[in-house]
DNA sequence: CCAGATACCTTGTTACGCAAGGTATCTTTC
DNA sequence: GAAAGATACCTTGCGTAACAAGGTATCTGG
């Protein structure tokens, strides 16, 4: 029945395109305090930001395995007296490079979005 | 032997990334004032940003389409005196609706990624 | 009529975020 | 000690958007 019923694909759709390019910016943030293993990045993230912005597993593991590949991050397996066995990452110090250059880009372009929507706009 | 000679992957695909889904509120806002052509709006992003957001006619008019098939903007052929015809695009009721929408959901993403990468953090 | 400029349009590639589903290990309960 | 549940990690397939590259049509100037 829901034809279109949670369609409204206009509002979802739009958040998950603005992720884009930002979440490994994001999750080189969340390591910078220190390790941290990929499911407690996913609630740090849940959790700092208010809901406002969320991952799931699915989505963090394979930018955690590019961050690995690149080189920006250090792995190291752990397992605690009770639970399963955990995988830390920790940032290298060119993933602080990365962090420093992506920060550094992310707010070049939100800084060139936000001055263009700026509606104020003295006589030519 | 250039392996990854311009490659340089990490540095110049992040940019791409980032404007994904700013682009369609990128070009309603260019249209806010009145109409224009394509073309025209491709100039007109170039200049006001001093360059530093740019997008190419074959990545612009993709994006034109799904806003008139969306309702958002209205389209009018005109040929000018001197030159080849142009098609004028006009925001919509529609589209300024989706304008004012983009915008309050683009600042929230900003400032929710702005307020998780400032590094103040008072000890809780 | 031919070269060049203007303007519009199409195709194929690439990469990413995500939902859905899967595997392995540990804990609890009976 | 088997079943059930929780924790944690990983993989696959899909949709979509930005882009480069290439193509078409129209007008202007020599």
């Amino acid at each position: 029945m829901e034809k279109d019923g949670e369609r409204a694909e206009g509002r979802k759709g739009i958040e998950r395109e603005l992720k884009r390019g930002s979440l490994e910016l994001i999750v080189l943030h969340l390591l910078a305090p220190g390790e941290a293993y990929g499911y407690e990045i996913v609630s740090k993230l849940t959790e700092e930001t208010g809901g406002s912005l969320e991952v799931t597993d699915g989505t963090l593991y394979p930018v955690l395995y590019r961050l690995e590949r690149a080189g920006f991050v250090s792995v190291r397996w752990e397992t605690p007296q009770r639970g399963v066995p955990r995988k830390y990452y920790r940032l290298t110090a060119e993933g602080r490079a990365e962090l420093a250059a992506l920060t550094q880009e992310w707010t070049t372009f939100a800084k060139a979005m936000a001055k263009l929507l700026r509606p104020a706009r003295e006589g030519k």
